[in-house]
This record gives C-alpha cells, structure tokens and sequence, in this order.
DNA sequence: ATGATGACTAACG
DNA sequence: GCGTTAGCCATCA
C-alpha cells in the first residue's frame, strides 16, 4: 500500500504530456517537499506494477537518463524517450531545457 | 526506535 | 569545471 507521497507522485508524472520531460527536484517541488527529490525517484522505481507511468520522461536536473537501469533493459529509457520524438544521446536527454515541463506553471494543483 | 539506502541537489574546495 | 561532502527525508531491515 503506497503512501500518498507516492499517489502524489503518480499523480504528476502522468500529466506530463507526450514528447515532454521533467526532473524529480521539479516534481517534488511541486509537491511541496522540494527536499525529498529522491523519494520521487524512489515511488518511480516502485511505479512498475501501476498504470501506465511515463517514467522515462522523469530525469535529474541535467537532463541524464539517471534511472535507465531500473528499465529492463536499461536501454529501453531512452528508446521511449525517442519513440516520442526526443532527442537522446549519451544517456543524456539533448534539447532538455527546451523539453522540460514545469508542474508548477502547467499542471493546477488539486486534491490528489 | 535506530541505522542504512537511494532514479537527487546544492554547496565546497 | 570536476570530484567530494553534506543535507534531505520516505522506506525498509
């Protein structure tokens, strides 16, 4: 049974749209605990067994594939991530800044 | 309850 | 600019 940290977590990395990516900093800012960025990447891990969850469009700050060998096979990250367009090379996500989706300015907080 | 762990970050040197 | 250190805090053993 998944705390509501980790419901919460689900919650806004589902709404990140298609071709889009995010950081867990952003995720658990949003979130309201700015300094639990890796409990974000803790729920993801653990997201497996959930519905569909856009894991792979949720990267550190700089852009890198950082949780590519929670995939199996690791390599499967980053060919999501170009199934949908993105560019990715060297476990490193290319055009990160111009992909990053904020939470914050895009997603209204609401009862989770 | 205590200590270790981690798909992170920010601050130092 | 890069490697190291230190905070952080929800889980788990």
């Amino acid at each position: 049974m998944p705390s509501d940290f980790y419901q919460r977590v689900y919650s806004v990395v589902r709404e990140i749209p298609n071709g889009r990516v995010c950081s867990y900093g952003a995720i658990a800012k949003f979130l309201g605990a700015a300094r639990s960025s890796r409990m974000v990447g803790f729920a993801l891990k653990q997201s497996g067994v959930l519905d569909f969850l856009p894991a792979h469009r949720v990267l550190n700050r700089n852009g890198f594939l950082s949780g590519k060998h929670a995939f199996s096979p690791p390599e499967l990250m980053a060919e999501l991530l170009r199934a949908e367009g993105i560019a990715v090379a060297n476990d490193q996500v290319l055009n990160f800044k111009e992909l990053f989706w904020d939470p914050s300015e895009n997603l209204n907080y609401r009862e989770f």
